[in-house]
Order: C-alpha cells, then structure tokens, then sequence
RNA sequence: GGGGGCGUAGCUCAGUUGGUUAGAGCGCCGGCCUGUCACGCCGGAGGCCGCGGGUUCGAGUCCCGUCGCUCCCGCCA
C-alpha cells in the first residue's frame, strides 16, 4: 500500500524511474496552464518535479484550480518527457508525472511577496512572513549551509580533544561590558537573573574545574543596537578555552578549524598560515584593526618627503606638532587627474578638507609627477616618494595629514574606497589574519586617567615580577604594556577577540591597580572569578569565533539576517512572533513588576 | 541618543520645469491556448503618491514637521 503522502521527494527521480506510478507532495511552486496541457513545477525540501496534465488525465479539473504555493499531493506515472523538452538545469529534468489524482493538503491565500524568483521585497514583509521567505531557494540554502557548518565545527572540535558544555541562560547580570537582558525574578520580589552576554565566566570556571578543553556553540545575548553584520539581541559564538596554554597554542589549535571549515563549504582559497599583525602595524599599514588584506594597498610614512618642504600645508602640519605625520596611500593604476579628483571631491563629502595626491605619467621615456602637490615639492622629492612606495607610471599616491590618532580612521576608510574603486580587492578568496599585541590600557580623555583598553582579564604580556613593581604614575610605560590578546580577521571581518586569560589574583589586583581600581572594587565586581582563581587555576586562554560571521562570509551574505532562521530587525522586534509584547496585569503582579511608562506625546 | 539614504498599486520601479484623467513590469481575477519550464496572447480589478501642515490658481513633484524602513556613528568587557 502507498505511503499516504509520497513514495519519493520532489528531487528523487530519474529515468530509471520511469514507468513508475509514484505519490509526490510538496508546494506548487510555478504553474504554466497552457488550457489542453498544464505543467505544475512541485517543490520541496528536495528539489523540483515537473507534473503535466492534459483532458485525458481524471485530474485535469482539479489541477487547473490550483494556485501558487498550494500544498498537493499529487499520484501519478513516471513518464520519459518528449524528446528536446528536457530540462538540464533540473536533477530531475528529464522525466515528468503525467498526474492521474490530486488532492490539495494546504491550500494557500494570496502571497504577500513571492516565493519564485529572486526579486528583492522589503526587509519588514521578508520578516513578517519569514516562513515564505525561508521557502526561497537562496535563503533556504543558507540556511541549510549554516546547519552544515556547525556540524563541521563541531566535529573538527571534537577531533581535536575539545568537550562541549551547555552553560546556563538564566544567570548574574555581569557589570562590565555590554548592556544585559534582565529576566524578573517571580521568587526573589526586586531580583533579575540576566542572559549571559558569553559564557565567559563559566568558560574560565571551567578550565578551574579540570576539564582542559571546553567548546560550545553558544548563545550570546547583548541588549546593543544593531548593524548589519551584527544581529540586535542573541547570537551564537564557537565558544572555546584551553588549559595549559600559550597564545600560539591557541592559534594552532584555531586555525585548521577555520581553514578547514571555510575550505569545505566556502568555495574559495583560504589563507594557509595566517599571518600575525601587531595592532599598531594593522593601524599603520592599514588603518584599521581589522584590516581587509584582500585589499593591496599598505599606507606608509611619508613624513619626511614634506617636512620642510614647498608645499606649505602639510609642512606646517609637520611643524605644529612631533605627533605630526603624512601618510601615503598608494594607488596603483589610479595615475590620472579625473580618478585623483574623483577621490579628493569623495574625501570633501566625507567632511575632509580633500585628499592630496600626486600621480605620475610618462613622458618623453621619463616618469614625471603631476598634480599641485608634485609641483609645489619639485621632481627629486617626488621622486624620492615614487621610489619609497614602489609606484610607476600610471600610479598615484594619495595623502592624509596631522595625528595618526586623529586620521586613521579616515585613512583606512580611504584604503577600502580606492582599493575598492580601482578593482585591486580579490574578492576571490578568504585572507585570514591574526591581530596581536593589543595595548592592555588606554588613556581615557574622559576621565583623564589611565584604563583597560579592552576587557581587564586578559595577561599582561610582561615578566610578570617587572609588572609587580611598575608604577602606576609611569603613563608612558604603562600605555606601552601589551596584553596576551588577539583579534581573528578574515576578509575585513572580525570574527572574534581572545586572550590568555589572567588567572592570578595577585596579578589581578595589580592591573586593576594601575587602572586606579582598589580592591574593594574588584571584589565587589569579580569577587566569585577572583575565589575561584584563588583555588588553584590553571593557566588558561581561548576565543570565541561568531558562527552567524562565519556562515555570512562563506554564503557570501552581506547581512547576518541572511544566514540567521528567524531574525529580529534593527529595533529588535520580531515582526512575525510580535516581540517583544505587553504581558498581563497577572503575569506582571507575580513578577512584582510595576510599570512606570514614558510620557506618549 | 545622533547623522545619511529611501517611502508612488500586493511587490520592483518610472513619473519631465509644479499643470488637466498618476504609468510600466511582476503578481492577482476572467478569457483563449497540447510541450512549457521567467510559457504566450487578450481583457479586468487594484492608488489617502507614508502621515500632518505650509507655499501656490494648482503639489506625487517645492518647504517644514512627523512616522516607518535601512545603512552608519555612539554602543558592542
């Protein structure tokens, strides 16, 4: 006897099927009526099949009712389609059902949007309806890539002697870092347990706990506002801490992972040894931390080619003061005035004063260099300039002037629009990177004192008896410090921070210490993790890659909404779901909850 | 919290310098069509031009405000 709703899927069959009566359900995902002959492509999780109905088929009444997105079952033959009617592009492309029964399982109203085709519709509809959107064949994919990538991590974490752990959801509101989810306590009247922000805390107890090697596939929540590679709300991390490890152990253990996952589903060459890029490097070179090294283009110093020079600017820039520098970015095939304006007029809507250059042409077999810049400096220095970036005809060289502190992010901005405009990026591949070296404190204008820079667990990367005995007062060693910390970039994304962790109390109290925290302090914020540590801690450190990133970058996504099941928008709704919603007076009363409403106006 | 972009049919978009009755494609409904696979042809329905105010003889178009979506800054240990 027959299955009650198939024998096959819709992607099963082949010519070796032919004869067959078979049973197929699935969606009608495109209907072309031809009155005495009428095709339906039915589809589902499995691919397309071709039904044809003609008047000598008992079904050809009902098939002529159907509509787009209707749920059928449909009985029919396996037949061989006529000669020069195949179909190459589908699997199952040479045969057809000529359809003897249907019967409709789910009929479907008028679409919102459809379901065939790759037309773009409005971000608000695709997420109200997200159950259509998700049937589209490139989301569905993404989907079903991001499920494959997991398992791949997954099992290459498990290869490599790592134990995944299920940390808790409901927990303590953490007081550093972002803003928390707070969930009202029904029992304790006044209390909230929050979502954890990362299971960072856990993680470390872990590796207390003598487990060695812990990974999860963990959910993050973050009460911040969203950006589009950045999901409002949760999100999930390739969480990861090891015992008895050094920062390159980390890396050893982090990169064939990586590798390996963007090497089976990405469809591109990876980065074999990722290369490590001191933070003031990357900010240098680059202008960013999180540099694009898909991008060619590395920015230098070229301060010494203006200082004193005729060209009057960027020489009293380098004048007023010794933090003064001029940048050159280089731009290969970028050597004529229409592109050197295009950029300098792009830099002014970007509340520039302009971008400077010099572009260099051929003339009479000498290379010459053009532009006011170039002759307000004359040919030797040009020269020199031409000579120190490597550039030759049909180049040009772009400037930004005055503190590197207060420019870099501009430069780098500028390096990803001309790299970009000029077509230098190869887009054809992953370019991993480490970033390492961070600075362990910063100068906080603000509060005109000395503070962590990123988070303050993370190892000095000193002898730890000269960091007992460094004065706090000593600003410019203590700017100086490195922290064990390290950014994992590919393709100009930041996949993850991480870090050998601090696991000793005494070390501990002292880099608070120079942050000008006392104890009191540390106690009240870390005083569990401080015990804990106190207790016998092994050495520790780890990362913690975002899985939403990772799948964005290998499905090529722009937008993490692309790779994400059901997510929220930027206000952190869930249009379909309707979240977050008003709760009952009841539900309000049990959890001791008051609301106190801003005015409406 | 701040800034930029966009809001015209269910969807994607056009709409001239401010000028009479706001258009196209897709989708939807009806008709015709026996080899299509973005089927084709004919016809039809469908519009508070986001909303409110202003300028004007006249506003989809110009101005102000507001709301929505989106991207960015802040924020994201």
């Amino acid at each position: 006897m027959m299955h009650r709703y198939r024998t096959h899927t819709c992607g099963a069959l082949r010519e070796t099927d032919i004869g067959q009566i078979v049973r197929l359900s699935g969606w009608c995902h495109r209907i072309r009526d031809h009155g005495g002959l009428l095709f339906v492509d039915l589809r589902d999780h499995y691919g397309l099949t071709q039904i044809v109905a003609d008047p000598d088929s008992p079904a050809f009444r009902e098939a002529e009712g159907l509509r787009a997105e209707w749920v059928v079952r449909v009985d029919g033959r396996v037949r061989k389609r006529p000669a020069g009617t195949d179909n190459p592009e589908l699997p199952t492309g040479a045969v057809e059902i000529f359809v003897s029964d249907i019967e409709v399982l789910g009929p479907a109203g008028e679409l919102p949007m459809p379901v065939f085709g790759d037309q773009e519709y409005p971000e608000d509809i695709r997420l109200k309806y997200r159950f259509l959107d998700l049937r589209r064949d490139k989301l569905h994919q993404n989907i079903i890539m991001r499920g494959a990538v997991i398992d791949s991590l997954r099992r290459r974490m498990k290869e490599q002697g790592f134990f995944e752990f299920q940390t808790p959801i409901l927990t303590a509101s953490s007081p550093e870092g972002a803003r928390d989810y707070l969930v009202p306590s029904r029992i304790h009247p006044g209390k909230f347990y929050a979502l954890p922000q990362a299971p960072q805390q856990f993680k470390q107890l872990l590796m207390v706990a003598g487990f060695d090697r812990y990974f999860q596939i963990a959910p993050c929540f973050r009460d911040e506002d969203a950006r589009a590679d950045r999901s409002p709300g949760e999100f999930y991390q390739l969480d990861l801490e090891m015992s008895f490890v050094t920062r390159d152990d980390v890396f050893a253990a982090v990169e064939p992972v990586m590798r390996g996952v963007f090497e089976e589903f990405g469809g591109k060459p990876v980065t074999q040894k990722f290369p490590l890029i001191p933070y003031a490097e990357a900010m240098r070179s680059y202008g960013s931390d999180k540099p694009d090294l898909r991008n060619p283009i590395k920015m230098q110093d070229v301060s010494e080619h203006f200082r004193g020079s005729g060209f009057k600017v960027f020489a009293r820039i380098l004048e007023s003061s010794p933090k003064a520098q001029v940048w050159g970015i280089p731009a290969p095939g970028g050597g004529s005035r229409a592109v050197c304006d295009r950029f300098n007029s792009w830099a002014q809507g970007e509340g520039q004063p302009g971008l400077a250059y010099i572009f260099f042409v051929s003339e009479g077999g000498a290379i010459v260099a053009r532009g006011p810049v170039a002759n307000n400096i004359g040919p030797e220095r040009t020269e020199a300039l031409r000579n120190q970036l490597g550039l030759k005809e049909g180049d040009a060289v772009f400037f930004v002037a005055g503190d590197p502190a207060t420019f870099v992010k501009f430069a780098g901005l500028a390096r990803t629009k001309i790299g970009e405009d000029l077509g230098l990026v190869l887009k054809d591949r992953f370019e991993f990177c480490w970033i390492v070296d961070f600075p362990m404190y910063e100068w906080s204008e603000e509060e005109k004192k000395v503070d962590f820079s990123h988070n303050p667990f993370s190892m000095p990367n000193m002898d730890l008896n000269e960091f007992f005995k460094l004065d706090p007062a000593d600003k410019e060693t203590i700017l100086g410090i490195k922290a064990i910390q390290y950014d994992i970039v590919c393709n100009g994304t930041e996949l993850s921070s991480g870090a050998i962790r601090n696991h000793r109390p005494d070390v501990m109290k002292k880099a608070f210490a120079i942050a000008g925290y006392d104890e009191t302090v540390l106690e009240a914020k870390f005083g569990g993790m401080l015990r804990a540590l106190s207790l016998g801690a092994p050495p520790h450190g780890g990362i913690a890659p975002g899985v939403d990133r990772i799948v964005m970058l290998i499905c090529g996504e722009e937008n993490l909404r692309e790779v994400v099941l059901f997510p929220m928008n930027q206000r952190a709704e869930d249009l379909m779901m309707g979240a977050p919603s008003e709760v009952t007076p009841k539900q309000l009363r049990e959890l001791h909850i008051r609301l106190n409403l801003p005015d409406k106006t």
